[in-house]
DNA sequence: CCCGATTGTTACCGCCCTGTCACCGGCCGG
DNA sequence: CCGGCCGGTGACAGGGCGGTAACAATCGGG
């Protein structure tokens, strides 16, 4: 489990990497706004602690540009009484925030309680009913067919509606999940996606049955 | 979407009541642990707010017993500096938790995230009587029937008369949960909307079982 | 740097949801 | 008797939403 682990203050940059090291986490560093964006590139990790105050860019910034590209957990660190900032936070797509000073302990509950609601520690069942997805080799087998070639944004939305699999998953709901992001004005992307998913997995992508529409709400995905 | 806010202290219950009420989500409150914890078992409320400090069961031991049965969020709250109180919240399964003094505007921003990050609309089927609705399908079953699909309005309808089943729910009421604020002279939509609904859920549209009118007052839904 | 795969964007079609108008019938008070 | 109010019903236009296709932009590996 790779952590990114961004902030201007020296010691606490290290505390924190102490911390998260002897709790078996692999820890990268960051002291500023872009190599944290920087280092986010090229490591892709599975978490992040963005400080708000940073030189460079501040975390709202890198925040943002997370959010851009990946929905991957973020907690925001900042300062006691700043409530405006935990507001924006939040709303740009922050998962969770810790107020300083924080404990050790304090940090590490709320990093597994991040990563356990993400789901990325319990390896979900990749098989269901007529379904079978590898995730590793970005594939599925739809009963006893062939396995088909997946993109990784049609993995991704196959995965998330086969975690709810026979109930329906919002637009809005798959559009975080899969994106990173919720404009919601942005369904013309989910149905294109859903078209193209549809191709490779209905047997008539004209009457679909795995891949089912709930009109108004979203779709849903029928394995038994 | 229901909430269900526990807290012993009268003022900060009232005003967390307020403050949900405002933004449009339907308030349960409870004053003690086990008020809260039978209120829980009867409303199944979809998310819940819990004071650490409470008489009768301290909220921890609320909270353990719901996530006994429930994965439901829960945001607990507590005084500043009892950070050892958080851990161990966390670790009880709680899912996040705000620190005591603060602001309305906070208190909704975390409650939005949670909601965001739980999914928000998995709300499990509502039923009561001859009525099942499954909010998350857009669907209405009406006894042993085949479900019906319904429309994003009707099913607000159909959820405001659902929730207070039995008794007359006024026609303003009704124009202000379903559509938001309008003048009350726009009873033409509510009657359209309420015979668009009778179509689909009454055996005999002309002779309404299920959807009853009170003549001047409003309409009212009868389950048993 | 190039080519194909992948992803995002624009446009269009068809269905049905929704708001609105118009009309009917019953009830009530003048 | 009649005019107004209320609730129910039918019809219809506009627009929102989902599906599809075609194209542009971007990514990624050789």
């Amino acid at each position: 489990m790779k952590i990114l682990a961004a902030d201007d203050d020296r010691d606490l940059r290290e505390l924190i990497g102490f911390t998260l090291a002897q709790a078996g986490y692999l820890v990268l560093k960051a002291g500023d706004g872009p190599s944290a964006l920087k280092m986010f590139e090229e490591e892709s990790p599975d978490l992040v602690v963005l400080d708000i105050n940073m030189p460079g860019a501040s975390g709202f910034q890198v925040c943002e540009a997370i959010r851009k590209r990946s929905r991957v957990p973020v907690i925001m660190l900042t300062v006691r009484g700043e409530e405006e900032d935990l507001v924006r936070a939040l709303e740009l797509g922050a998962d969770d925030y810790l107020t300083k000073p924080f404990s050790p302990r304090t940090l590490l509950a709320r990093i597994k309680a991040l990563l356990r609601r993400a789901g990325m520690e319990n390896t979900a069942p990749l098989a269901m009913g007529r379904v079978t997805l590898d995730i590793e080799e970005h594939t599925v087998k739809i009963a006893s067919g062939e396995p088909v070639r997946l993109t990784k944004l049609e993995l991704r939305l196959l995965q998330m509606l086969l975690a709810n699999a026979g109930h329906t998953v919002s637009s809005d709901r798959l559009l975080i999940q899969v994106w990173g992001h919720r404009n919601s004005g942005d369904r013309q992307l989910l149905k294109q996606l859903v078209h193209r998913l549809r191709q490779k997995i209905e047997a008539d992508p004209a009457v679909p049955q795995l891949l089912q529409t709930a009109s108004g709400a979203g779709y849903k995905l029928v394995v038994d």
